[in-house]
DNA sequence: ATTTGCTCCGATAGTTTTGGTCGGAGACTT
DNA sequence: AAGTCTCCGACCAAAACTATCGGAGCAAAT
């Protein structure tokens, strides 16, 4: 749980790797198709395949059926793509708990009646949700991406 | 994905109402059986006695088994228990991808050496994992809580 | 016109995770 | 000693995830 599945993780990787081509340093706008991703990353072919068709039918991407010369092409700027709605694109959309976007009956938590942990849940997923939403493609856009990792980022005083 | 799972929602039910009786308004120290808080909120009782037994295991409970009078009771105080160690005491330590702790060679992630998102990644994980330590049981612990949907609670500027 | 290389879509296996169950051993109270 | 309780490990079924396959359609190149 509270973890990225592998389509998510092959569609960032797609988006990202779309995005450097066409908007990167060495800007070469043009489409590239999905055999191109799925070897530069070892991808399963098919797999990234259905990640960029379900990208396209959600608009994330444009499809260009254009006979041998075809491929994909981003339908907008990085900047615009979220990493929210790309997540939300692939699998469903997004809440940390069954009860949190209910609209009919309690169709599914059998306890919700008595729940008391409900809108503090439900705050963590707003706040989840708008990180997420407040990181594009752009963000992962940076050239040379230093493969260290973060020790210790600026905690963004989370008012207790 | 990114979402709780079920045995993490129990623990944090029973959490809840184990804080409630200990410290809540009407604070009656005493302890509860697994039972008791599987019929309150209607909870398959096996499933969260094994989620009780995990966490009494990683000392987030205590286990009185008193014959008859036996039962559970929080071994620290709600503030000192916070959402993060709930969840990796459930479901392993928490990592948004297959490659955020990582010790040695790459065992998981076979795109690894081509990946350019994994810097970001870890700075996104990074965020929610503080914010889920900046929540504690005690959070949880508002009588009445009120069932209305937060709407937008400040987003901590994430620095771009 | 035919071939080619691509997208598109649905259907389908294999595998892992999750949700839920069972039964026995140990410990304490009565 | 009997009865309840926790404890623990093993077990099972269902769902989700990952990955694969086969065929249809389309546009450009030949
Ligand atoms: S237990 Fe509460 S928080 Fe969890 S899904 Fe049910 S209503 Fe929502
Ligand atoms: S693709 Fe990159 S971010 Fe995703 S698991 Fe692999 S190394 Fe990590």
């Amino acid at each position: 749980m509270l973890k990225f599945s592998k389509k998510a993780d092959y569609a960032l990787l797609a988006l990202q790797y779309m995005a450097t081509v066409q908007y990167g340093i060495e800007a070469n706008p043009r489409v590239v198709n999905t055999k191109e991703i799925a070897e530069e990353h070892h991808i399963p072919v098919e797999l990234l395949a259905k990640v960029l068709q379900t990208l396209a039918k959600h608009q994330l991407i444009e499809s260009h059926h254009n006979g041998p010369k075809g491929g994909y092409a981003l339908g907008r700027e990085p900047k615009d793509i979220t990493l929210a709605q790309v997540l939300e694109a692939i699998e469903g959309p997004l809440g940390l708990t069954d009860c949190c976007h209910e609209k009919d009956g309690q169709s599914q938590c059998e306890q919700m009646n008595r729940c008391n942990i409900r809108t503090p849940l439900s705050r963590i997923q707003e706040s989840i949700f708008q990180l997420l939403n407040s990181m594009s493609i752009e963000d992962l856009l940076v050239e040379d991406t230093p493969l260290v990792i973060v020790e210790s980022l600026k905690l963004q005083g989370v008012p207790s």
